[in-house]
Order: C-alpha cells, then structure tokens, then sequence
DNA sequence: GTGAAAGCGCTAACAC
DNA sequence: GTGTTAGCGCTTTCAC
C-alpha cells in the first residue's frame, strides 16, 4: 500500500542497526562494532557511523543485543526499599557505573526469601550481564547456585571463604563491638542489643556478626555471659516495639539499647519515647548504618558509619571485573567509625 | 569429546523451548502456546508440556520473548527512592500485579530530568511492556513522546486532559485545601507553606497544585493574598532548613507550617526543633502523604493521607488494560483524607 | 489441534 | 578494515 521507499524503517517504526547501516552506506556489522567499541574500525568509518547514530536517534535494542552478547544492564536485588542505608548503597552503585554503557535495574524483595528467588531468576531472564544483591536473605547454598548461572557481588552477606562470587562489607563484628565500647566509655553501665530473630543464615548474617562483636566487646569489659542481653525481634516495626517494651518494663531495664540497624533503632527511639523515657537521660539509644534519618534533630540518632557509599562503588567495581573474565574470588571490608550524636550523650 | 546424547541441552547449560518441546514430544510452537495459555491446544497436550517444564526447571528467556512479543515486564521510574511515600505505592502496585505473569523492574532517579529520561530509554530499550512513573519531572511534552513509544500510567502528575495516557492521583489541589481548613480548625492563625522551588511544569506539578488548595482555602478564610506565605525551597533537605529558618526568624513568623510532601516536612520538623522551637506548642506542622514515620513518636506528624497503596494498584490496573489495547484515557483520582497526630495538637 | 518455518535486532565468526 | 552470514530463543503466521 504504502510508497514509502525507506522500507527498512517503514516495517516498524523503530530505527534499527539495519537503519544506521543503510544511512551511513556500511554495513550492519561495521556498525555493530562501533557500538560495541570492537576492535578494527578505522576513524573514518567510526565517525560516519556515529554521525548517522545522532542524526536517527538510534538506540540500540538491548533485549536483541542479549540474544548473543552483553544486554548492558546490571541486576540489583534490594531486599527492602524501606531501608534508609540502602539509598547510599546506590549512589555509590550509581558512581561506579558512571561513565560505563551499563545501567542498573532494580529487583524490590519484601522480605521473604521465595519473593528474593523469584526476582533473581526475573532478573536473569532477562539477561543481566551480572547481578549485586543487597541484604537478601538467601542461604549459602542458593547464592552459590545463582552465582553458577551469573556473575555476582552481595552486600550484606560474609562468606570470605566464597570463590565463586564476590562480596563488600563493613567489618560487622567489629563495628557491633564498637557499639558496646562506646556505650560503655560514654557512661552506660547496662547496655542491651536488639538484634533480628529468624531462621539461621550461618555465619554470613549481619546481624549475627554485630551480636557477636557486641557479645565479644561486652565480656572483654568484665560482663559475665548472662549480664549480656540480645533480644531478638522479628523483622517487622511492630514487633520491635514489643521488645523493647518488653526489656524496658523486665526486673532490671537496661540503660541503653543498640539496634542492629538503624531502620529498626528508629523504631527503638519511637518505643523508648512512647513508654515516657527520654534519650539520653533515661535511655541511650545507637544505631548502626549512620544513615540519613539519623541527622534530623528528632533522631539525632548515634551510629556506627559502614561507608555505604564506598560499599556500592566497590561492588560495582568488583561485578565489572567479574564481567570482564576474573574468576577468582574478592571480598571487600571497609572499617567502622562511631558517628556520635545526641542520643547517646551523657552529662556525667 | 562429550558423549552428551541430548545435544539440544549439551550447546549451553540453559534449557530452552526447544529441550522442554523434545522432552515431551511436542512441536516448539505448542510448547510456546502453552507459555502463553494461547488459545489452540488441548488438555493433554498442555498436561504433557506442562509436566515437562517442571521436571527441566524451565523458564522463559524473557529477552528472547520480547524480540517477537511480550517481555511480561513492567519497568518503574522512581524518581527518588528516599521518599518515604513511594515504598506503599509500590506495595499497591505488587498487589495489582500478584497472579499475573509480569515482574515489576525499576529504575531509580535522582532528582534530574535528564537521568529521569535515560532511565525511561533504558527501560524502553529493554521492551518492557509498560512503563509507571512514580513522581517524575519530566515536561508534559516528553511524557507525550514516551507514550508513543509505551503504554504509560504517570503518578505524581496531573493531566486531565491527555489522551495518551494514563494517571493516577489523589486530588492534590483538595489535599493543599484540607491542611490549610485543618491547621486554622486547630486554632492556628498564621499557617505558611513550604513548597518546591523549581522549573516550572505547569499544571501537571503536584506541588503546584497543592500551593493552589491551601491558597484558596487560605482565601476563603479570610486572609488577604500578601497574608498567605508560601515559601520555595529547592529540592534538598539542606534548603528546606534554610528556608524554615529565613520563615520562622522573619519579622512575622508563621504559627504552623504545611510541608508540601512527608519527605519535606520531616526535614521542617528537624529545622523547627533546631531553632529550640518546640512542636506543637510553638509551631504546628503537617505533612503530605501519611507515609511510615508519620508514625514515630520522634515524629508524630499530621499528614494528609493520600491512600498510596490503593493508587499504586489503580495504576497497574489502568497499564494492564493499556497493554490489553484499551487507546482512551483515564485518569484515576482518590480523595485525600487528614490523618491527626501530635504535631497539630493545639490544647487551648 | 498441531507443527514447520520465517524472522525479531542484534553479535561474532569468518571471508575477503 | 570491512562485509556476509549464521544463529541466539522465542512468537506467529500458515499449512495440514
């Protein structure tokens, strides 16, 4: 029906290679490679190309380009996006890829490891060149079995032994330890830590990490094993609240209380707060994450600072090597730094 | 040198369409049918398919299905993830989509037009089947084009009158009229609101609309227009502060301020107390979008609720009848409704 | 109701 | 240095 003479472009609306090739007069391969930045074009090709690129407006289709090669386009699991450190953690993935042809898409979990699963594999189904997972709650097992399909980098997970995949961290145990020393070096004489309770992920869990760091700090300061208190709650705000009212009203109230994240010390703030007490007269309260919630005034919140940002160039980093053919493993550890505010300040 | 006598699965480890159509004895086109609950195959045959796509683990190659047809991807712009109201807009739309084939894949802004449109040509790029964006800046004329391109539903963007696309929205101007009725019923006589300096977006712009509610409810109550303070401030927490404090250190400081979003007025919250104003006694303020830490104690902040959930799950109703063919427009709207804590509290 | 085959937009051998 | 061409894993006519 149609006299359009330009039949390449005329067959769907969208510009394709095939049009490039034709408007610049080479051929979809040269054009192929220019992209791709392949070796073996000389300027002269390379600038008729790009010239014809700018002029179409041409994009190239990522999901065609993944059926034989790279789709340029990094996977990020997010177990939670009610996290307040996680944004950090992005704009440090954000800086890494800067620069790069990769951007990143991102997968929301809620939770629940069968919602984690089901959006790694939606993931890479639709190809990602490699995925970074932050905070998931996958067994070991799972993440070696993810890392056999696709390059891999988690953040929120230890596994130093690991050599199929690779991992940025702060240093967990030795910032839980410095919660405890700072409680203690700032007046406290019975500080407590709400940690998470659920299934055991081994040795690779965060929270575990801090407990430990906390425990180890705690009887290094002359506490006998049941003067230290770890109350678990549940992974949701509500049970938070009951902890802490729980340990608050018990025979002997600790004076301070370290939660294990921030997202959750907020909740401890709102709780303490809610049974009458003030912070810091009454009750200490610190954090870990420093993240940005901390700094306004109703917070003023205390925390251990683990360089989110630096986490999330790191990872990227280390997800692009992975993607350029390393096949040894690497596992990144920053060091953590007290961010001291008013919610643990003492007048003694 | 392998003796791998299934050749289909020993070219690449992944199994394909074609392993699950050998396994089960079948033609590659009934196996796509089945995929696609596509009218044409009968129940033994889907019985057959089916029990052999079990058995291999298989799934889909989502980027080889978008080359023909669907990818079963939703791609969302986030225009800013530390927004705290955002997290129950995605909450509705995991609702909307649970039971169905598409997953739910996002790109994440930050603040900037020009990332806002990558991000959209990187989504597009990749054929997802649809596009939601969440809070975007992008200008009318923009969104225009992308709806060319893909079936689109904006939140966070008034349009009434577009017939490309599709919105989802509470009614904004309503909102900005009932925390201004709100804080004067309270007893507060000097309410001022702080709102987002910027381009501008016309009609389209949230803020802007919700600036027009409270000046009109501001009018009807008497007060003359060089009466009604609405002060700018740039999206940055860091601005918000200063303009709080160029407001409440002027000649005639307000007695309530009215933050334009949750996310601004947590910040006002934490500039009031820096001041050594206390809330509500000195100054009243109320938010927008009742979002999670509305609810703190540290908090306990009036806000106007804007039912994020149910608008989340509207706008995956209105794509999915978009990507089913529906060409005319709708355009969702929710009333706003107050949601009293302490902030407002005014005991005289 | 089922299958054969063309082709979506790219990349990567391999010729030239 | 450049072009030709065979697929990647699906969907979708169109025969049968």
């Amino acid at each position: 029906m149609s006299q359009n003479s330009d039949m390449t472009t005329a067959r769907s609306g969208r510009v394709t290679i095939r049009t490039v090739a034709e408007h610049s007069g080479v051929s979809v391969a040269a054009v192929s490679k220019v992209l791709r930045n392949a070796y073996g074009v000389s300027a002269a090709l390379r600038a008729k190309v790009e010239a014809s690129i700018a002029v179409l407006n041409y994009r190239p289709n990522a999901a065609a380009r993944g059926m034989r090669g790279q789709t340029y386009t990094i996977g990020v699991l997010m177990a939670d996006i009610k996290n307040p450190f996680f944004p950090e953690l992005i704009d440090g993935i954000d800086d890494g890829l800067e620069g790069t042809q990769y951007v990143p898409l991102f997968g929301i979990g809620r939770g629940s490891t069968s919602v984690e699963t089901t959006i790694v594999h939606a993931l890479i189904d639709r190809q990602v060149d490699g995925l970074i997972m932050i905070g998931q709650r996958l067994k070991s097992e799972v993440v070696q079995t993810i890392a056999r399909e696709v390059p891999i980098v988690v953040i929120g997970h230890h596994e130093p032994e690991a050599t199929t995949f690779d991992s940025a961290n702060n240093d967990d145990e030795r910032g839980g330890a410095m919660a405890a020393e700072y409680l203690l070096a700032q007046g406290f004489r019975h500080p407590a830590m709400v940690t998470l309770g659920r299934i055991d992920l081994g040795g690779s869990d965060v929270s575990q990490r801090r407990e430990v760091g906390f425990t180890r700090a705690m009887r290094a300061a002359g506490f006998a094993d049941n003067m230290i208190r770890i109350a678990q709650a549940a992974d949701s705000l509500a049970d938070v609240t009951a902890t802490v009212s729980a340990l608050l009203e018990s025979p002997n109230p600790p004076d301070a209380i370290f939660g294990w994240a921030d997202y959750y010390a907020l909740e401890v703030l709102s709780a303490v707060r809610t049974l009458g007490l003030r912070v810091p007269e009454d009750i200490g309260v610190i954090g870990y994450d420093n993240s940005g919630p901390c700094a306004f005034t109703q917070n003023d919140l205390t925390s251990i600072d683990q360089s989110g940002r630096e986490i999330g160039r790191q990872s990227v980093r280390l997800l692009l090597e992975r993607i350029a053919g390393r096949t040894t493993a690497e596992h990144f550890i920053v060091a953590p730094v007290v961010s001291a505010r008013g919610s643990t300040r003492r007048q003694a």
